[in-house]
DNA sequence: AACTATTAATAACT
DNA sequence: TAGTTATTAATAGTT
């Protein structure tokens, strides 16, 4: 239709076969257009030319999504189903990596122990066992530096002291009181991270956990007590 | 074009109506396909009918998924952004969960302690002295309970044996040999439980994660050893 | 971008 | 559903 019949093959000159585009682009969207309207039909096409231009048309009261939806339902072909299920497997694994998570820390917390054989009983027992030592030895370290601080600062105060009582003699002449050199402190801070309050360790996870029953876990509480 | 020209609007028999959409569907799918090879265009179309039957045209060398992809990417539309997002988050979700856990675990095996104070250290030596003191009487249950087995298979033996010893006697009238009642075997199962070995206990969860740092994790070792 | 000779599509009919 | 044809619509080549 046009000046002349032209075989359907590709327009090797560049200008022509843009301005060709255009045209055909125009006549196939009036064509699609007008199938919409006479025959109530749903109708998407998607067209990128050859310079990668992209123009679509897509039925009235109708959106390229919900016929993309549409024709994935009717074709079988799941159009994100490498995105997926990718995300899918990495879900899964980290949900089983979290399933045995859990199942450790509650056998580190003296539960769900009945599956063990004596072997591994012995195992973790050990393990516990180490573990206790080397929180009892971090405690020992935190309190000494702690009490190395405060040692360091009654020696400051007292210095400190000390010379306010040597200025007041030097501008006053009176007589110095004495103080009590308390080096007590270091029994106290001992004695207090020995008290053996029942205050119980609480697992920090906790307060991020809102909705653990959404993906699937049932809403165990980790409260490590 | 035909004989007569004919408004654009919906064409209300059915009959007639369906006739004009095989027609006009050949006739744009034509155009697709000119549209395609003249001028070396990406063109999708997907089309249902009123009665709900459904046809495609694509673009060879290319499929409707790949054109819907590149649709996505030019129209900034996310197609699967509902689906995607909800994973991602609970994805993350896993993710800060299993990271926790992975402190927590950590941490009861003795490491990671720096950033606790005081008062956590003390909740987290007690809480794992509280573990040691269970997975004790839980070694020292099965033990007995095993015991309690070997004595009475022991037991058992024994009868079995006495009787045959009998049977043998009133058969042959011969002299009975005497045997052992050996009972060692309970201070033998806990001579065996309290052995010292330096054997580790490993963590059941290792032999299943073969590729964490596919997921954004190091690969940390958790063999709590 | 507009024109127009010509071909292509198709509405009505069979 | 398929074929025919009169008629309109699309468009290739031109201006």
């Amino acid at each position: 239709m046009g000046r002349g019949k032209i075989e359907i093959k590709k327009i090797e000159n560049p200008t022509n076969r843009q301005v060709t585009y255009s045209k055909r682009r125009a006549g196939i969207m009036k064509k699609a257009r007008e199938l919409t309207v006479l025959c109530d039909a749903e109708v998407s096409l998607v067209m990128f030319s050859s310079t990668g231009k992209f123009s679509e048309y897509c039925s009235p009261s109708s959106e390229t999504k919900k016929i993309f939806d549409r024709y994935q339902q009717v074709s079988g072909i799941n159009l994100w189903s490498s995105q997926y299920e990718k995300m899918q497997n990495t879900l899964n694994h980290l949900k089983e990596i979290n399933h045995n998570l859990r199942r450790d820390v509650r056998q580190r917390t003296g539960g769900d122990l009945e599956g063990l054989d004596i072997k591994e009983l012995r195992g973790l027992e050990q393990n516990v066992d180490e573990a206790l030592k080397l929180v009892r030895n971090r405690k020992y370290h935190v309190i000494s530096t702690q009490t190395d601080t405060y040692k360091k600062k009654l020696k400051n105060s007292r210095e400190t002291h000390h010379n306010l009582l040597r200025e007041l003699e030097l501008v006053d002449e009176h007589q110095v009181f004495g103080y009590v050199n308390d080096d007590s402190s270091y029994e106290g801070a001992l004695a207090l991270a020995h008290d053996g309050s029942h205050q119980m360790y609480t697992f920090r996870v906790q307060p991020s956990q809102p909705n653990l029953h959404e993906m699937g876990y049932a809403s165990h509480d980790l409260r490590l007590a």
